[in-house]
DNA sequence: CTGCTACCTAAACTTAAGTTGAGGTCAAGC
DNA sequence: GCTTGACCTCAACTTAAGTTTAGGTAGCAG
């Protein structure tokens, strides 16, 4: 088995091919400090090999709700920005499941809701907990009403 | 049991005390077509007070993940835009709790994916289904590689 | 009459995550 | 020697879901 040597260094117009992300997104990352790159004499951008690994980073966290600016922390957050290691990864991985298992839970808990809702008919305008988070007013004096046409 | 009988029309501000929604979020509503008003002899906004109602489905739907005009089109849907019923709300719970379930599977897959990931610590750049979702042209030639520094 | 409060309109501003456009450089191929 | 393609910069534009601001009205209390 040989082992084949890829290139140390890639332009955007390949970072992009290989994470599918724009060029015009990868040079607005670059503005905000997500990735870095140097460049060569015809001013182009040349990125090390293994900033797609972080573009790619970028796009899981982006998928499981982080903004930029979270995931910008993130990546401070890391001991080498340039190169993440295996160990990075699990520690980064493991904070983003927690942060998709909340957002799962809440979802769960919408949809229960609406299945109590639904289920008992009330969407009472002073009583429903999913329908009146926020009435304190309605809750005294009038009494609860059913929509019963 | 003395039944109480609310006012037929509410103002702009009760609404918002009522629903926990802006002023200028229902203003903004009125002007999208969500919501729907008459006028006083001073041009002050009057609201059937069963539009209660209908802004708090617009709540539930936000938070289950539609978009103002989604809510829109689906409020057009209905036999009769002012006066939400029980078999109204059943139809749009059941639908919208579909909605929810396709996110929270789709959450899951992605928890999922990564607990894959991390378990097997692969982390390729050519290979992973997680982190790779686009690329075509690193998959041929250049082999899998492992990210142990 | 004065002030207060709730309301009105229209337009501009905000944030996130980019995209689009205009105008310019550079190296390669024919 | 010209054209083409990939790249460059900077500024303006986009969408969603509102918020903020400025200036104006209507009715009630004292």
């Amino acid at each position: 088995m040989r082992k084949i040597i890829m290139p140390e260094w890639i332009s955007v117009g390949v970072l992009s091919e290989r994470t599918g992300v724009s060029v015009s997104a990868l040079h607005f990352y670059e503005r905000k400090g997500l990735i870095k790159s140097q460049r060569n004499t015809s001013n182009h951008r040349q990125y090390p090999k293994h900033v797609i690994r972080i573009v790619s980073l970028i796009q899981v966290a982006q998928r499981t709700g982080f903004s930029l600016e979270d995931i910008l922390l993130e990546l401070e957050g890391l001991p080498n920005r340039t190169r993440v290691t295996l160990e990075d990864w699990e520690a980064l991985g493991l904070r983003w499941q927690g942060e998709l298992e909340r957002k799962i839970t809440q979802l769960t808990e919408l949809k229960n809701m609406m299945s109590d809702c639904i289920g008992c008919g009330c969407l009472s305008l002073e009583r429903c907990r999913l329908l009146n988070p926020y009435d304190e007013l309605g809750a005294k004096g009038t009494g609860p009403q059913r929509m019963t046409e």
